[in-house]
DNA sequence: TCCTAAGCGAGACGGTACGTCTTGTCTTCCA
DNA sequence: TGGAAGACAAGACGTACCGTCTCGCTTAGGA
């Protein structure tokens, strides 16, 4: 399947706005961009904006997308590759490290001014991973706690992890933090299972 | 000390803006909403509602306030009369409680409509809670998971419980859901202290 | 009938927004003219615009409306001074004369940039009252060239005559050019009455 | 010269333009006409109706165009006839008979939702007939009224009455209309040469 | 027969103005 | 004097058009 040339300019205008939103969210936080700020940005015009995306938000869950299949992707490699304890919520290393390496955006995205839209967003992603990982650990069996609620809990557990060590200082090593969610939500997970 | 009619009649009004609130949220949303809404249904000048609040953010947290303030009373009793596993989130029976009786409103503040200032408020109320259960329970040592941590752990996977509970049809009993509730966060609690 | 603290404000916003019109008109000419121009010279908001004109076509009718008025008013009191030849389309040299003296801004809406809105409106205007000479000269009766047809066509030559002297330099005396009218006209409606 | 076929197809693609642009002037006239309006009805590219034309209102003009030659002509030929009254203004006979045929067009372009840019052009057109006609009619000698001006006041003066024939529901004769526009015009003419 | 150039459709794009909506401040006047 | 009424400046919103542009397809006319 060819790339025709109309089709790359979509994708660099997309790219220039998703460039932009990130730039712009580190600078004054998401709730305070306007889309006008982020078209100014990108020098893009405003109709195209809107010929891409419904509103900030809808360019702001696209660009959480990407994360989301990088780290089902981080996920599906780590479960091929065992399936011990350790192994359980594999993804959540590759989750803390990520937030580690992008702390500037990441701390705007987690922090007061961030606008509750972007949280929501990653807290629906983290449960869409937790449930992944449940799903994977057990059948659902009729009479026990639905997979739904675990996920739901350990989900928007993992979110306000990471909210308190994003809005502190991160002064916590990701080893230690990961470790920590792990020991909170493992035995959690089988609790439920029991 | 006697009350002024005065102090009554701003009583008065601020009742009226947070009744109007609340019918409102149950009809539009809290995000769809605007001040001119809830002035025009507390037949209330503009001026009068800024003068009580600064936003109708303000004016949500003022009554969420109340929720936490019984809550918290709730959970004061239940601490004082013992202290075995049963009695540890002895608030949240009363949480769920709550919500269903007040189903309505309750829905419409979890679900999608919400507005996420919304559900940030509430999130952080049940933090509130969580850790004032944990901080009673253990003495925080050096080298432990910190207390914060567990209770936004708890917290947040409540908080992704209660949503859950509340965008399903709130098909699952009170007492159950209660349950689930304690069997996904007790063993966390207890790993965490280890 | 006493004029309300309100009132006053809003015939305040009013005149402002006909001041900065006028204004403008003259500097880049009525087309090339947006409403926020507008607003922004008079220091209004964009929604206090809209709440007392629709648009800026209606804005300058609105100013319109002012000349019209006090051109009836000039004719009102000539008609009534007597009734000879020299006494017909006795507006014509009230309105010669305001042209000249405002004559910056009569150019500027009689001239290429002037947008044909502005023309159309003043053709209306013109046509009105040459109208009302009409019918005060002869009461219509069958079998006779209309009253209307002979109002517009002297009142679409009055309009070219003026656009003519607009857009030259307007050289002629006002004299000279409201002679040349009522020696075009007047032959014509006698002609139309025979 | 031969026509090459890309001529043809040249000449094709206005033909289409000019088409389309009369069939939705009547549909929903002028004003309300977007360029992507003209080009989805003509089924032409974007790109394509810029380069041959300038903006709506230029292929409006070159479309007027092809009507000021005919008349034109038309006045070429009665003019070469005679001299006497009756052939005076002798265009306007072809001119109100075009109309009369084309009573759609025509009273969508006379119209209230014509736009004024229409008007505009066919006013101008109008003034420029008569010219010649007056032209024909005396050299010009000093001290008289010019040329210009009595085109101005006659050629808006036909305008009007065409407007007001228009506007109405044509009700009057072509030859009724015609016969008033000269009772209205050439007494004026005369005057003017005295 | 192939090749080159032009006309063209399609449509992405930057830009500008629009008319609507909401916010928070302010002023007036009533009870 | 507290509050209802509501005018107002500010400014973001999503939509509509504009005129420019790049891209490939088609098709003629010369090689």
């Amino acid at each position: 399947m060819k790339a025709r040339a109309v089709d790359r300019r979509i994708q660099r205008t997309r790219q220039l706005l998703h460039g932009s939103l990130m730039a712009l969210i580190q600078e004054k936080g998401f709730e305070a961009l306007s889309v006008q700020d982020i078209i100014d940005q990108a020098n893009v015009g405003r109709a195209t904006f809107y010929a891409h995306f419904d509103s900030k938000e809808d360019l702001l869950a696209s660009g959480i997308e990407n994360l989301r299949a990088s780290l089902k992707e981080r996920q599906r490699q780590a479960r091929s590759a065992g399936g011990s304890d350790e192994r359980l919520f594999a993804f959540s290393r590759e989750l803390f490290t990520h937030a580690n390496e992008h702390r500037t955006i990441f701390r705007a995205m987690v922090g007061k001014r961030s606008g509750a839209v972007v949280q929501q967003l990653l807290q629906k992603m983290l449960v869409d991973l937790v449930r992944e990982e449940v799903r994977g650990t057990w059948a659902e069996k009729e009479n026990e706690t639905p997979i739904e609620a675990v996920s739901q809990f350990i989900g928007g557990g993992l979110f306000g992890l990471l909210m308190w060590w994003g809005n502190g200082k991160m002064r916590m090593a990701v080893d230690d933090v990961d470790l920590m969610f792990r020991r909170l939500a493992i035995p959690s997970l089988k609790a439920a299972a029991r």
